[in-house]
RNA sequence: CGGGGUGUAGCGCAGCCUGGUUAGCGCACCUGCUUUGGGAGCAGGGGGUCGUGUGUUCGAAUCACACCACCCCGACCA
């Protein structure tokens, strides 16, 4: 038993690292706060980028990099977007090192110090803006449907691997639209591929709503977002789609003139998702035994093990099935190594998460079958080699099914409604979960909650019905729930 | 940024309190034999700036001081 998992209801956030760790999805680096993506994470990350660019693409979005950097003066010249990330940026002050003079390494130039310093990019409307200045000048530019897949660097205090990274991988879209009406539909657009992204391939069911505005994004006038929850209780916010107005169409003064030869200020919008993704992924579906993966986005769908003895006809049985598999278009591994016991591989592969295992030895080979085990259940059956193509076809869809009802019957069972401010407390402090609650609509009493609780509302659901009641710290009339939790 | 914790082999740890031969254990690794359908057994072997610096001492992993790094918990944020 070398690699031991810490289980769930002894201390979930340890069980997290471990999960992440011991899996090989990544693991810390010399740099504080920023993680190595290991070659399963960084699989599973090209798997859902292969996907979600595809579905920008199926919307019109074309791809496009802008450089690392920012020039200090771009980043205020949007006021709220400044203050928002000021806080946590990486500055590169000097462009040199020299040797140290008492020969103990290298030293920054002096000498070499930047006329103006540079960001690195938390985040890219500001650089953006300003190139969309020169390529915007009329109604026929517009729309601008444009996405960059890049890293980001935001010096947070405080880290955890995939949740919150000092550097992370995303994708950014950065639109610029002519009316009003057409970047917030843009931003709802997004918003819904996201969430159609999350339940279908991440096998994760979301929230989509709105945020309030003491925790929308700095710079929009909407953020949308979605939220799922995790399964100690806990929300958390997968993606984001912001409707930004004109503000920075304003800060870096993009115009175009309309038919009617007017001058107008742009309307942009702004949307992401981010390798938070993959922890998500992994606090929504996977177990003490170690990671589960939803089959879409495994980087291995399917690992065929052979059961070695002397004589080895596993091996060409083996290569066979895994060459149906592939030419069926399934993602499959054959693991023939004889140097590790049947025993230590199984466990291997649920650690890493993939979702079907077959094993073929002497015994099956004699009468015919393979062994197929799934990984969400932990079922094992034997299968007549005869058809064993389809039945995995098959039992691959009923994984990524089974995924996404077991998440939702979890969210349904860990949402609740309350009633009063006391009931809201008991409910945050026992159960957790997503809590749907009226609310005054004041930042006042939005604080007040968190000050007292640690939830904080989540989003204003999209799909809430208008539902009069009466909000549950003051009493004010309201005329919708909102979803409350804690969150990460 | 506040609080806590940890730095000893690739990983996980013991040793430190009470300084003293060659720094030890488990896993992993290498070799051999036996095993092999749920994390194999035996035998042999390789691998160490004890986080860094300064000090105390005849002698420091061990004592003192300073520093650094990382992790965890909170506040802030994708």
């Amino acid at each position: 038993m070398a690699k031991v998992i810490t289980p769930r209801t002894v201390d979930y956030a340890e069980w997290y690292n471990d999960v992440v760790l011991r899996s090989g999805l990544a693991e810390y680096s010399a740099v504080r706060g920023c993680m190595i993506i290991k070659p399963l994470g960084y699989a599973l990350w090209e798997n859902m980028r292969a996907v979600l660019d595809q579905m920008f693409k199926e919307t019109g979005h074309v791809n496009a990099y802008f450089p690392l950097f920012i020039p200090k003066s771009f980043l205020s010249r949007e006021a709220q977007h400044v203050e928002g990330f000021a806080k946590e940026c990486a500055v590169v002050t000097h462009h040199r090192l020299k040797l140290a003079d008492d020969g103990s390494g290298v030293v920054v130039d002096p000498d070499a110090k930047l006329e103006e310093e540079l960001i690195v990019r938390p985040t890219s409307e500001t650089i953006i803006w300003h190139t969309y200045r020169d390529w915007i000048q009329s109604y026929r530019d517009l729309p601008l449907l444009i996405n960059q897949w890049a890293n980001v660097v935001r010096w947070e205090l405080r880290t955890r691997p995939f949740l919150r990274t000092a550097e992370f991988l995303w994708q950014e879209g950065h639109t610029a639209h002519a009316t009003r009406q057409e970047a917030i539909e843009e931003a709802e657009r997004m918003l819904d591929v996201y969430a159609r992204f999350a339940e279908e391939y991440m096998a994760m069911p979301v929230v989509r709503g709105i945020k309030t505005p003491s925790e929308r994004f700095a710079g929009a006038e909407e953020t949308y977002c979605i939220e799922a929850l995790m399964q100690d209780g806990k929300a958390l916010q997968a993606g984001t789609s912001h409707f930004l107005g004109q503000n920075f169409a304003k800060a870096f003064d993009v115009t175009f003139l309309d038919q009617n030869n007017q001058r107008q200020y742009v309307w942009a919008t702004s949307w992401g998702v981010s390798t938070r993704l993959i922890g998500a992924l992994v606090m929504t579906h996977s177990d003490d035994d170690g990671l589960v993966l939803p089959p879409r986005l495994a980087p291995v769908q399917v690992v065929i093990v052979t059961i070695p003895t002397v004589e080895e006809p596993q091996m060409s049985h083996a290569r066979a099935l895994a060459e149906q598999l592939q030419r069926a278009g399934l993602r499959v591994q054959v693991d023939t190594d004889p140097t590790k016991r049947a025993g230590f591989k199984f466990a291997e592969y649920e650690l890493r998460g993939v979702p079907v295992r077959v094993a073929i030895g002497i015994r099956d080979i004699e009468a015919g079958t393979i062994e197929v085990a799934r990984r969400d259940t932990k079922e094992k059956r034997s299968i007549p080699v005869s058809s064993a193509v389809e039945q995995i076809q098959q039992l691959l869809e009923e994984i990524q099914q089974n995924l996404l009802d077991r998440a939702r019957r979890f969210v349904e069972s860990n949402t609740h409604r309350v009633e009063s401010f006391e009931e809201f407390e008991r409910t945050i402090e026992e159960c957790g979960g997503f809590v749907l609650a009226h609310w005054d609509g004041t930042a006042e009493t939005e604080a007040h909650i968190k000050e007292r609780t640690k939830a904080t509302i989540r989003c204003i659901p999209l799909d809430s019905p208008s539902e009069p009641g009466r909000c549950i710290v003051t009493g004010k009339p309201s005329v919708r729930r909102v979803l409350f939790a804690r969150a990460y």
